[in-house]
DNA sequence: TCAAAAGTGTTCACCGTACACCCATGG
DNA sequence: CCATGGGTGTACGGTGAACACTTTTGA
């Protein structure tokens, strides 16, 4: 059992984000860094990162985060796992939560980011980051994969309305392999939880391709009645 | 990025332990509770938990208070998730790491659990537990039919030999079904991570049934060859 | 008229599922 | 000899994967 309530093994706890974002331009999967302004490692890149305050929740902790940076509210956020090792941070005992977050890259302020000196790095050219952040973007990556799998989460990454191409563009970006375009529309029309417009977006092609737009509605109904998203 | 390091946000961190065992005779998964012995809810059933040290990682922390109450060292766990709320805890400000642990239900010192009051319970019979610790059991046992629908975890909660009637019964504890037993055999022959043995349990019919052993090598052999385990 | 991307169907192999009977043994 | 659980095979439907040609349109 617990021994007694001491003071003396209290700890600093912080929170620190993966934010992901997808670049359309690029066809890549992105991540949000900053360069760090106080010692220690003090202009290294890093994820971005806080504490947390005596009164609020961990969740609560990433969210200002979150928005303290890129002035996002009402963002997919999703807790990591903690990290602890002892030595992890050299100037004091903090555990830190990973947190890992998907914005669509073109909603940010790039005002406030660019204030932080953060900027956006493709997951495969990024640079070496501080303390224990490598460890925590490579489990980020590990679980957004397992959850695109099984979760409707990727359209978090995308604008409102998006082009079939662009869908399959992200999940080839979050798996790192190609996929069969016929193969695909099948898959996605057959989970039958997004609405084809009747917009085109020409600016892709000359032939155009048409908008879709995620309806979550559907898709709850959907899960109602027991359905199982299955992306992969 | 962060403020600074200051002491005033410190706060308590727990580890909390969801220990599941597998009961042969009653085919039940089973949760081992502790009565709580201090205040507040002193009496209550709770989960097994105690302070992270500020010398020891939380899995250092998890693994010492399993070994407290249980005996045991070497055993599968993992953590699940910190539970944050700023009131989940009436006496002090304290983040709870949960924890789940799988153990053979017949290896562990039992006068040591009576030591503390502990006691098996079915996890469809469990009495009302104090804080979040409800809430921790629901997300380990989420977590405990993912992990074995895709990882050979099952084999933790076994004796090292055990029947393909025992591991169906585990799996259809783990899942809260039937499944058809021709069906099973032929998916965990198909996997081949299992060794037949010539010796033959009679304990539970006159023409006895073989015994197996979960063959670690080859299942680590056949992972690097890039198999998928997949139970589900 | 042509270049560039969009859109669309079929075939095949494999896997999960449903389902029923004989076998070996101890009492 | 019989009751009890152990062990085994087949048929079917659904899903994932491979694969190529036609359509639209702006320049």
């Amino acid at each position: 059992m617990r021994n007694y309530y001491g003071a003396e093994n209290k700890v600093l706890v912080a929170v620190d984000c993966i934010i992901f974002g997808f670049d359309q331009q690029e066809e890549e999967l992105k991540l949000l860094l900053v360069k760090r302004d106080i010692p220690p490692e003090l202009g290294k890149w890093s994820l971005m990162g806080g504490f947390m305050l005596h009164d609020e929740t961990l969740d609560d902790a990433a969210i200002r985060v979150l928005y303290d940076l890129t002035g996002l509210r009402n963002i997919y956020m999703e807790q990591l796992r903690v990290f602890s090792k002892v030595d992890r941070d050299p100037v004091a005992r903090t555990l830190s939560v990973a947190y890992f977050a998907l914005i669509n890259i073109e909603d940010h302020d790039k005002d406030l980011i660019q204030s932080y000196g953060a900027k956006w790095f493709s997951i495969n050219r990024k640079p070496n980051l501080i303390f224990d952040h490598n460890l925590m973007v490579e489990g980020a990556i590990r679980r957004l994969r397992r959850r695109a799998a099984s979760n409707p989460i990727g359209f978090e990454l995308l604008p409102e309305k998006f082009t079939m191409r662009q869908l399959q563009k992200l999940y080839e970006a979050i798996y790192s392999e190609e996929l069969d375009k016929r193969n695909f529309n099948k898959k996605i029309n057959s989970l039958d939880v997004l609405e084809k417009l009747d917009e085109k977006d020409k600016t892709s092609s000359r032939k155009g391709s048409f908008l879709y737009r995620f309806n979550q509605e559907k898709y709850l109904r959907k899960m109602d009645d027991g359905f199982v998203f299955k992306m992969k």
